[in-house]
RNA sequence: GGAGAGGUGGCAGAGCGGUUGAAUGCGCCGGAUUCGAAAUCCGGUAUGGCCUUCGGGUCAUCGGGGGUUCGAAUCCCCCCCUCUCCGCCA
């Protein structure tokens, strides 16, 4: 969520934010719900401070009142009753005003409140504008020794490669037919050495980031109210791509939703806390399984492990302060994390600074990182594919966006300090998604005679077997 | 899933229709005392919104939502959560 306050200020700011990401929200109905709503809002103010007045006023005298009547009889009565209703015509004519106040409040609210989540977060000045992932700029790319992207994967290794669909076949690591059997298209059977190589790259992750990075490393929830995918940023916009556990209907309380990244258990964690500033940063690290409709992707991707409804994610995320130098600092370093974890598995890769138009509504700058899939891309002349980078990581910083709508704050001044509360900044990161990452270490990996070799830091956790098949 | 009990400020815990944003204790902050500390004493100690001449004013919030009432932490309805017992169970 944006912060009001500052678009009333600078409209202008995010019109252009808006405009750049290519996402069409109205700011002007926006402004005028709220300038309407607070004028409303400060009439009904005014009223109730009148009947609070009031009330504190004819509080003890109506009570001895209401005790008199109750014995009295007669005339007597009569002439208390007429005292009580005197006194009681100013508050009940103020409750008449402000309960008609209240239905004109609750006319506009629905419409304001989701215009104002749908505000995104402008991107940040050095961000490149630019319509669709096509206009992100290729920062720098690494590859390990013995690959050289100028040449084709033939020239580099001495044999034509085989995508990992082919792979997969032959080697037994992916059922597809009985994924789909069993959950429809975009489903899999991991198998085997299959398996296990998935669980080897998780549980790497997991130990990297933990050991290495000083991440604590956390189990979450996978299926969440809808108050968590609100809070942190994936909907309204993207309940199209959320399975939806309809509980409602059959007579519990709330829905519930499948999660489609870690982010959403690791950020909710800290919904509505104020947290102590010496507690900052939090970076946690979390695997979880990734459920994902892919909804308007229909015919994309539609073979292999590359899009696929299930899967399991290692996901980081850092809580820090507001400090714009220090949530940039804290970008860096966890693309850093990933690029050595991919530079210690030999992954060829690049780093892409996404354009304004592919950030999405929480992102104020987002570097995706694309591992080398050689049985991607355009096929060459004898009909074997020529390779091509396919996104693996996204890296995002999104200042306090994520942390106002999930209400997290943290009090300046460590414990019991006194300093006023302010929102923390929040960024997120892969830094394995599996089986999608099992693409370009099944790809690369290849040997001649259709083996895989396994990465030398996957061994201790596969029991030290050297190569599959 | 069934039966019962309960959800109040950082924590513990009163209040159960009338000047209650809320007693009391603990914790925390400031001060006094002290060579210093403990103990003691005094004062302060929620969050958010709106308005502001920046002194402050005002509204909302006692699990969440709705209702009754001139007035609700207190009464009614729905939901969520926690605890105890029973059942089921990885």
């Amino acid at each position: 969520m944006i912060d009001l306050k500052d678009l009333r200020e600078n409209p202008d700011r995010y019109r252009t934010g808006a405009q750049r990401k290519q996402v069409p929200v109205d700011i002007d109905r926006l402004l005028e719900l709220d300038s309407s709503r607070r004028e409303t809002l400060s009439e009904q103010e005014t009223l109730r401070a009148e009947q609070n007045r009031l009330a504190k006023e004819t509080g003890p005298k109506i009570g001895p009142l209401m005790g008199q009547l109750k014995k009295a009889e007669g005339a007597d009565k009569d002439r208390l009753q007429a005292e009580i209703d005197a006194i009681k015509a100013a508050p009940a004519a103020l409750k008449e005003k402000i309960q008609s106040l209240e239905g004109t409040l609750k006319v506009s609210e629905d419409e304001f409140r989701s215009l104002l989540l749908s505000v995104p977060l402008p991107p940040d000045e050095d961000v490149p504008v630019g319509k669709t992932a096509d206009d992100n700029v290729e920062l720098r790319r690494w590859a390990p020794a013995g690959w050289d992207y100028d040449k084709s994967f033939e020239e580099n290794k001495g044999f034509k490669p085989k995508t990992h669909i082919e792979l997969c076949d032959s080697l037994g690591l992916v059922d597809f037919p009985r994924g789909v059997k069993l959950a429809g298209t975009r489903s899999y059977v991991l198998t085997g050495m299959g398996m296990r190589l998935h669980q080897a790259v998780l549980r790497y992750a997991i130990d990297y980031m933990s050991d290495t990075n000083g991440f604590t490393p956390m189990s979450v929830p996978v299926v969440v109210k809808e108050e968590a995918m609100v809070g942190t940023g994936f909907f309204p916009g993207g309940r199209e791509q959320a399975y939806h556990v309809d509980e409602v209907s059959r007579g519990s309380g709330h829905d519930l939703f499948l999660t489609g990244t870690g982010e959403v258990g690791l950020m909710g964690l800290h919904q509505d806390e104020i947290l102590d500033e010496d507690d900052l940063p939090k970076q946690y690290v979390t695997v979880s399984t990734c459920f994902r409709r892919e909804a308007g992707a229909a015919g994309k991707d539609t073979a292999g492990l590359y899009r696929i409804h299930q899967f399991d994610k290692v996901e980081q995320v850092v809580i820090c302060p507001s400090d714009e130098t220090v949530s940039r600092e804290w970008h860096r370093r966890m693309i850093g994390f990933v690029e050595t974890f991919l530079q210690s598995l030999a992954l060829p890769y690049r780093l892409l600074q996404c354009c304004t138009g592919d950030l999405g509504v929480k992102n104020a700058d987002m570097i995706d990182l694309e591992c080398w899939m050689p049985g991607r891309g355009e096929p060459d002349a004898d009909g074997v594919p020529t390779g091509e980078f396919g996104e693996t990581h996204s890296a995002s910083r999104l200042y306090d966006y994520q942390c106002r709508r999930l209400n997290m704050r943290y009090r300046a001044g460590g414990e019991g300090g006194q300093g006023t509360t302010t929102f923390c900044h929040s960024l997120n990161n892969t830094v394995a998604a599996s089986p999608r990452i099992l693409i370009p270490i099944l790809e690369n990996y290849q040997n001649a005679d259709g083996s895989v070799t396994v990465p030398e830091v996957l061994r201790p956790y596969m029991n030290g077997i050297e190569t599959i098949g």
